[in-house]
DNA sequence: TGCACTGTATTATGGCACTGATGCACTATG
DNA sequence: CATAGTGCATCAGTGCCATAATACAGTGCA
């Protein structure tokens, strides 16, 4: 039903897929805001805005002047962090939505092949 | 991530609910515009808008004057299209998600019980 | 020291979605 | 015809989002 989601969020999503991927592991430096927004295609302030978030979970240490790195410990945090959330927040809705339009976990296995 | 969702688009969720579970059938009134928005607290136009997309699905036959019907084999039409829906855009993202933080579909069927 | 690179703060602007108030067109009923 | 109930169109206000132009503060390196 919704898609639209801002851009600094999209952002955000990108990096957080981008560490729980392993592409970024704890102690790299991630893009510049600059650089990022620029292979994004984006406002290095609305890059910022997306970074800011994770300032404030803690996942990442700003070095004025040099970048920022992942955490440490981040790599993790923010696996758990994801899990809890889908648990408790996520699957609650997801479920009561199949069990109300008739579909059920069985009906999914299969295509997991 | 994202929680916050229109009003207008709740309200829609409300009715669609209240069909999928069968308090509404083919052929019933819902209730006018004005009435479902004073019992949801809502304003009329907003209520009007989330009537406009039953109207765009053609799930709802209007007769202006005298109020909004569930179209013919509306109910079932809904019910085919939310499946639809959500095999074919909602759970592969799920799904996707779930492969990445690390959540399988058996850990989630215990707590069905 | 000078330079180029980092992140950050400020202020302003435009666009868009959501919401709200009013009034109009239509219909059933008496 | 009169009335009260429908849905609906138009206009305006609000807030969030994205972007922009600057300026500032910190760091690494030649």
């Amino acid at each position: 039903m919704n898609k639209k989601q801002p851009v600094y969020l999209k952002l955000f999503e990108t990096i957080s897929h981008a560490i729980l991927d392993g592409k970024y592991k704890d102690g790299d430096l991630l893009p510049s805001v600059r650089a990022f927004a620029s292979t994004q295609g984006a406002n290095p302030l609305t890059v910022a805005k997306a970074y800011q978030l994770f300032q404030d979970r803690g996942l990442v240490t700003v070095k004025r002047g040099v970048g920022l790195f992942v955490a440490n410990g981040a790599v993790q945090k923010l696996r758990n962090a994801e899990r809890q959330n889908f648990i408790d927040n996520s699957w609650p809705e997801i479920s009561k939505h199949m069990h109300r339009i008739g579909i059920e976990l069985s009906d999914l296995i299969e295509q997991e092949g």
